[in-house]
DNA sequence: TTGTAGGCGTTATCAA
DNA sequence: TTGATAACGCCTACAA
């Protein structure tokens, strides 16, 4: 591969000329330009980045943490980060933790050592010390670490009374949360919260059941929900605090003869694309997930520029009515 | 952050030594090493992974295009891909080309300037030309470019012949394929090929319609399964050329009030994790995601060192047997 | 307006 | 067995 030195020589000028050139820096003559670029064009020269990265020590390079790619709120947020991070001159290097907390503390030091500008984290293995030590620009889904960290989530509490309501207005009397492990660390624990709140409020009796482990366990997912209608046959309302989960509440419904939404009615959470894809398609509190995923390239850049950050970022959530209610 | 120097003052001893320790290479004392490695300790020292790359030539970073992140299919195979270079020491720059054609060719560019060592391309925007110009060891999915690019796919004729013929086997008489836009350099096409050609030979009717673009857009495809429906309501079989596809033409059929799979029968393609999601869950042929994944990331890893590798990776599919036949 | 030279943090080549 | 020193390709004072 050409460098820039075999670009001042085609162009007959120096190597600091064709730097100048290329980050447009200082004054330059058309002429000069001109020469230059077509130099650059002639050799098919590209500015290798792993060298300028190590001179400027600034790698445009963002590490990505997440739990689980093949997840579709997980691969939606990707998706999203992705776009406003390449619109943005960032490079993305993706870490799939899978929830293994070794390999998440190795991926951590690696992105350390890779030199990355900053890291989004979306998964959340390790304890909050583990986190604090990573000295880096750093911003987090769903979990708050230390009041130096900024932190990414929708309006969880929100979300949890607007899909209980929902649950309370359409007539439900006895309804049930499902959701993964609860974390107390999670802000998503609010959704929890709102529904206890709600529903003790409405007079609705109300239960809930969570899987073991914290994870995303599509199996463990289903268990729970046959489980669910089998120790409470009179449940005729569920908020699934995940769509895909949801969407296993509606399985289970539907293989044990229940009518959706006339027997038993169900809400997700996420707002993921997928949702129309069920029949009925499910009703959702939908998370922008475009924002949040902006919002954390963001967050990174500004904490790049040494500018100040809102620690707090609750992004608000809407109801989306399907037709599992 | 420290460096190289930093710990070799520590330790008393030169860089070079420290680089030596550090990569295990030449004769050096037990003393020298625990030295060494307690001085490196003791500043919490990380090699610096831009400068080891620039000096090497060689950076230990895989390009990953893919045409759409939020796909389950594609987040899945993210998942096998980043797992398999995880272990092997290599770290993916993750490209999310969302079938634009220019911002593939731009993500092309960005990854030959950030010198990776290899590109598994999963999306094929571009025409075989622009491809051919990487010179870089790559890998493709689905797609055949040149002589000298290895390519790993599904048998997606054998894939074909399985779903159509289970279709054919379960008595259907007029049975559809659905599926995206056939480029005619996706040999995906082939899954096309044995459907026409067994339909033939079994003597069953056949129909076949797909989307206008090439492109993964989730409300076109809903409307092509109603429409599928609306002008052969006769058709009592479905091949649908991914798993998403055939959600979304269960869903169609279930909304016109057929009955799965007793009135019409769906089989569809990937074998995705959350085909278990559906009620029915979806018959499906299912490709070999992980070894898939596993695949590229041992072409590249070949191509690195030099090694000849195979142009053709066809790997098995299995017939997985769900609700919707 | 342009060029020289030193530095970014490693590795690799010689010597010693 | 260990250590100087020159690359790797680029950026950036400082000079000219």
């Amino acid at each position: 591969m050409p460098t820039i030195k075999d670009v001042a020589l085609q162009a007959g000028v120096s190597v600091t000329t064709v730097s100048r050139v290329l980050n447009n820096r200082g004054y330059l003559s058309e002429e000069l330009k001109k020469k230059v670029y077509s130099a650059m064009e002639q050799l098919n020269y590209r500015p290798n980045e792993l060298a300028r990265s190590l001179s400027r020590s600034r790698s445009n390079l963002i590490g990505l943490i997440i739990p689980h790619a093949g997840h579709p709120f997980f691969g939606e947020l990707i998706s999203h980060i992705e776009e406003h991070a390449y619109l943005h001159g960032y490079r993305l290097l993706l870490c799939n933790s899978r929830l293994n907390g070794q390999k998440e503390a190795e991926y951590i030091d690696m992105l350390r050592a890779s030199r990355v500008d900053g890291i989004i984290l979306g998964s959340h293995t390790l304890e909050v010390e583990d986190y604090r030590q990573i000295h880096l620009p750093v911003v987090t889904f769903d979990r708050r670490i230390s009041d130096e960290i900024p932190y990414i989530c929708s309006d969880n509490y929100k979300g949890g009374e607007l899909a209980t309501a929902l649950l309370a207005d359409k007539g439900c009397r006895k309804i049930a949360h499902i959701g993964g492990h609860p974390h107390p660390d999670l802000l998503a624990l609010k959704r929890l919260d709102a529904f206890e709140e709600i529903a003790g409020r409405r007079g609705l009796q109300h239960v809930e059941m969570h899987t073991d482990l914290h994870g995303f366990d599509f199996p463990e997912y289903e268990r729970l929900a046959e489980r669910l209608l089998e120790e409470h046959p009179d449940v005729d309302g569920i908020f699934a605090s995940s769509d895909i989960i949801a969407a296993y509440a509606l399985k289970a419904c539907l293989a044990s003869g229940r009518r959706v939404p006339r027997d038993i009615k169900i809400v997700g959470y996420d707002g993921i694309s997928l949702r129309g894809l069920f029949s009925p398609d499910l009703t959702t509190v939908s998370q922008p997930i475009a924002e949040m995923g902006q919002r954390a390239v963001d967050l990174i850049m500004a904490q790049v520029r040494g500018d100040a950050v809102p620690m707090e970022n609750i992004l608000p959530v809407t109801l989306v009515q399907g037709g599992t209610t």
